[in-house]
DNA sequence: AAAGTCATGCCCATATACATGGATCGACAC
DNA sequence: GTGTCGATCCATGTATATGGGCATGACTTT
């Protein structure tokens, strides 16, 4: 049987109401087929979210609609291991369930998006294959740092993580112990070969049409794309979660964060940048004009929001896809050259040993 | 014995690790003489606020150090019926701390500040004595509205009310609630004696250093004396507390909300407004001076801040402060007109009469 | 209550910063 | 190598900030 989120926007309620609210559930959910798992609960914003084992979204609707009246404003199939990483549980808290206790726990919780991408070694004598397992140890570096941070590993891309965490600081801790971890190691010469993004958003489970948690991710994913190495770039979102301390953990080096109308033009650009990264015959003139600004417009935006320029943004985001298909060697490296973008295999090759300091056919120099 | 409350800063900490800590704080409480009442967690801000009773402060500190090393960043002493009445209790939950449960119970909330002014009546022919118990009714729809959206009145000032909520959504809707029954009210030919100003902030129990609760409490009142009538007015930390949605709740009709640039200028304004309202030497120029700008940068601020000019807002604040002396009949009213900053009793007699309807003379006039 | 005076409120002209788009020069694609 | 494309500069337009000055009306005095 499928599981459903849904979202209530409850104003009027305290934490006892939406208790009693979900007793009620409990009482009639026999009768629709339905067994109400558990909830959360943000008293401060007056939002719920329920998690219902149910044969379908209507059957949701209906229970709760009979057992208190409060209808839900949106349902989402979810599944229950995605919840349990993103929420930490899917069911009631051992101490509050049993006896009826009241739940008080929000929903809200704080995305963050880290990638490592190789980079060119600054030393050449060092191209012998000597330590080419730099990668995989920097990934356990980082997954060590999430789990002292207590926060979850919600996706394992290939090119890095999508962490969930309950607390902003504990969130922003990590960052920060992240990025030294890193900035250490390349301090000594035999790991200058990786470099480290991170991006932040905020977010509640159930909101807007992108799925579970759908809006966060997909802000903390294109904020870790425009963060240089090294940086940590977070989303508006996540200035709010900090409004008393004047400007401590998130006013720091190396973090910036942006504001609504960065992260508006910034969602606007990725959509077309996404849409049509591999089109060989986009230019800069043809991307402002979709985007809507003249060229020139489009290079300062760019340049104060990304520190890239639109040429520069653009062969970035190739070169990655690029490297990400030849780790998991998807076809020839020619066919990998104009299925990135590339018209021509030659500067295709140019361009990617410049950037990682290897030719194309050197590349994936871990052995699996 | 007294009573203090701290704040602990915890990056890293989660809400059993909190839960914990208290634990050990119960163990040793004895051996400096303290009882640790219950504290407040909020995970995702990494704060905790401890209430505890003890000798002194050194005591509280002391405790902290030696149970888990956690050295509490401010302590202040508190009086327990002033911490239930803005936290809603003073012990541990009756759920969680029986059985070592853990609390995640957040020590933010929402600040109300709302007041009750008189006004001139519309029509003229009410100058008899029919209806002299309305502000007294205006009052209890107020207080009524209160209860019912779970607000806890902090302090009932002769203006006025002092709210507390855990809930930021349901404050809005008690402020929605209170303007929309005012509104009613006058919409009757017999009740267009009163107008209510509210203003919003939110804040956590220990910042600072005006304070339990000090500087929301300050700015919830300093914004509810920039109201117009039947105006909200919001700090920027209440649209930090709806980061989600779109627009909903805080951008309505009637509803302001401040930008944190203005807020600090309005701070800036009224620590000089309190201080030199009764000097009837002040006048535009020197206010301006006073904080740093031209007279006519002072008015067009003001305009857009308040929505009155320099002048008509100190006039409005005088007679705001005479109208309270003349209710408390303290002194005579030639001297409550000097003491406001009248230099001519005729000018204020005037000023009263136009703008509450009676002169001085006819006043308070609810009998008692 | 009425008349006089002088500060206030408001408008204007000016200054500043910022956003925008075309032109130019140099670099780099191929 | 060469021709196209992108990075940068500059000139123009737009929005906002600022301070002086004049007519109104606020405030004092009789």
């Amino acid at each position: 049987m499928p599981i459903y989120m849904d979202r209530h926007d409850v104003p009027g309620a305290t934490a006892a109401d939406v208790a009693q609210a979900h007793q009620e559930d409990l009482k009639i959910q026999d009768r629709f087929g339905c067994r109400a798992l558990t909830y959360w609960f943000d008293e401060m914003r007056g939002t719920a979210f329920c998690l219902v084992e149910a044969p379908n979204e209507r059957a949701v609707h209906e229970m709760h609609a009979l057992a208190h009246g409060l209808i839900p404003h949106q349902i989402l199939e979810v599944e229950s291991s995605v919840v349990e990483s993103f929420l930490g549980r899917i069911e009631d808290p051992p101490m509050a369930g049993a006896g009826g206790g009241v739940i008080n726990e929000s929903g809200l919780r704080v995305i963050m998006a880290v990638s490592v991408h190789p980079c060119a070694r600054s030393s050449p004598r060092m191209n012998a294959g000597e330590g080419n397992s730099q990668p995989r140890m920097i990934r356990r570096t980082i997954s060590d740092a999430i789990d002292r941070y207590h926060g979850t590993i919600v996706e394992d891309g290939g090119r890095g993580y999508t962490v969930s965490f309950a607390s902003a600081r504990n969130a922003m801790e990590c960052a920060i112990e992240i990025q030294r971890c890193i900035g250490e190691s390349r301090a000594h010469a035999s790991m200058k070969e990786c470099e480290v993004c991170i991006g932040f958003s905020a977010g509640i489970p159930v909101a807007g049409d992108a799925g579970f948690f759908g809006e966060a991710v997909q802000t903390a994913g294109r904020l870790c794309d425009i963060a240089l190495p090294g940086q940590v770039v977070l989303s508006p979102s996540m200035r709010d979660l900090f409004p008393m301390e004047r400007n401590g953990a998130i006013d720091r080096a190396g973090f910036s964060v942006l504001i609504p109308y960065e992260l508006e033009f910034l969602h606007r650009l990725m959509d077309i940048v996404e849409d049509k990264w591999n089109d060989p015959d986009i230019d800069v003139t043809k991307l402002g004009n979709m985007i809507g600004t003249s060229k020139s417009q489009l290079f300062r935006k760019m340049v104060t929001l990304t520190g890239r320029s639109p040429n520069t943004f653009i062969r970035e985001y190739r070169l990655r896809q690029a490297a990400a298909l030849l780790e998991n060697q998807t076809g020839t490296i020619s066919e990998i050259a104009y299925e990135c973008g590339f018209s021509s295999l030659s500067y295709f090759s140019k361009c990617f040993k410049k950037r990682y300091g290897l030719l194309p056919s050197e590349y994936p120099v871990d052995a699996d």
